[in-house]
DNA sequence: CTTGATTTGTAGTAAAATTACAAAAATTAT
DNA sequence: ATAATTTTTGTAATTTTACTACAAATCAAG
């Protein structure tokens, strides 16, 4: 599935450790002992006092903490803290890739992290005023048909049950032959919320085209550079950096089923608490 | 085999402040003082002393650092950098409420949150031992039954859909009475995999015992408090803290799927590469 | 070389964190 | 209820850590 550039680092202040080592050449002698002692094990540095890192870069400890002013923190124990904030908040999510010759223990980690890693990255870049938007157009629908295939399928069931639930008139179809037969029958204002994660989606395309010529509302979930941007009246993108490669998707469904639950919560807000949404 | 201990979260730092949240209820008096004043505002605590710290607790400095000692840090420097590290995800590791009156800028993130925090919470308690005995017993399965029942199912559907393309016999069935049908015509190579997320559940209880009686293997995937895991072989429990207590499950079903995931690479791996799971 | 400027380390000081111990609560048994 | 025991908490001393002042060393330019 998608493996494509990666998303631009934090554009506010990068981070710490990236600075000291963009600084690195500007350094002189003893500067760049101990900011090579950093870059070589910046988490054990986080760890250790101002002594041993001292000792561990071959200098006094007025030295390091003179390195700590050099670069706007308070002293030590302010660049620690820096260094620690850095090394956690940093874009540089690792994907890694299962081995074959993994054991339990290193796989299931592995996949929790890719997991979290791309919920993390999708909650930082999600477009609220895209959701606020698509919140208002759900309410509204005469009938909001959930069009996927494959995989994503299972996503579209969840949202029927959930809107459901909210009164909501919904509906799932995941047959491309009911899917056309339904975009070309739409209301102007009937919703078709469309779930892919492929880019390469010709039938899902066509249907949307379809709903779209009828003056139905379409709404898309899907990755960033795919065609059904373009005919849809609201998209949300969402690119996601799979474990591996293969046919199966592992974190894109439960990105989108988390992205689903945010619509629906924004849903059960938007019309009131008498469904009991919120906590009692 | 019966229901494990699990819980009690304490090699990863990353889920300190939400560990913290979560023993507040445990903690004494003086205690929950110097927890409130850390939860109120962490980042702070991670900038001041450890004598601010007792000062706006209305502690005693030893006090401070007995609660350090209390959550396994080796003294309140490494409670510090513990906090620090937990905060800088970006990711509020406290479980925060939806308020009628949130938008979607407040709504969004909190969402996030609570599936990522359990996400990290599950993954640090998950028994890796069992995760291997239950693939042994999955790729040695004559058939896989997954039984659920209302949001549990689109995991079984999910899971079968996988298992499928790795050519395992495998079927999910959301009808009571169809799954009574196939628990009772069990073979002792079968296996009945019974997805639930609430702790009352009688009638898969009743599918169970109908299961074992006849000698087919259990494994269930339940709340760690379920009288299933009794009647299973093998149980993988995950508690589950999720952001409203109303009857839509949020978060679980998302666990849920990336535990199946788990199991479903171990099986791949167990297989060998020929399904092509590994990067290439 | 020598002078002036900059950099680095030594030693002393201040601050922070931890430990030992005693006082104060809280709990239990009588 | 009260004494005895346990647990919890704070005070004070100790140890560790970080910082500052100053002197020695290094370097650059004349």
């Amino acid at each position: 599935m998608s493996s494509q550039p990666q998303i631009a680092a934090k554009k506010d202040n990068l981070s710490l450790i990236e600075v000291i080592s963009k600084e690195l050449p500007k350094l002189n002698k003893t500067q760049t002992k101990v900011a090579q002692a950093i870059l070589a094990d910046p988490k054990s540095a986080t760890e250790s006092s101002i002594a041993s890192l001292a000792k561990k870069s071959a200098v006094s400890e007025p030295s390091v903490n003179r390195f700590c002013k050099r670069f706007n923190a308070k002293g030590f124990p302010d660049l620690k803290l820096r260094i620690a904030r850095s090394l956690a908040s940093g874009i540089c999510y690792v994907y890694p890739k299962i081995e074959a010759s993994d054991n339990v223990a290193i796989f299931t980690p592995k996949i929790f992290d890719s997991v979290i890693s791309n919920l993390a990255l999708v909650r930082e870049n999600i477009c609220h005023q895209r959701i606020y938007q698509i919140v208002e157009r759900l309410v509204q629908a005469r009938h909001i048909y959930f069009f996927a295939l494959g995989a994503a399928s299972i996503v579209a069931r969840d949202a029927v049950n959930k809107f459901h639930s909210l009164s909501l008139p919904v509906s799932s179809h995941d047959d491309i032959l009911i899917q056309q037969m339904f975009a070309s029958k739409g209301h102007h204002k009937d919703v078709f919320f469309i779930i892919s994660d492929t880019n390469h989606n010709k039938e899902l395309l066509d249907v949307a085209k379809t709903a779209k010529k009828n003056g139905s509302v379409v709404i898309s979930l899907i990755p960033s550079k795919s065609a059904l941007s373009n005919v849809s009246a609201y998209s949300l993108s969402a690119d996601i950096f799979e474990l591996s490669d293969n046919q199966m998707p592992l974190s894109s469904r439960v990105v989108y089923l988390v992205i689903l639950d945010v619509l629906i919560m924004g849903v059960a807000l938007n019309i009131g608490n008498s469904h009991n949404i919120t906590e009692a």
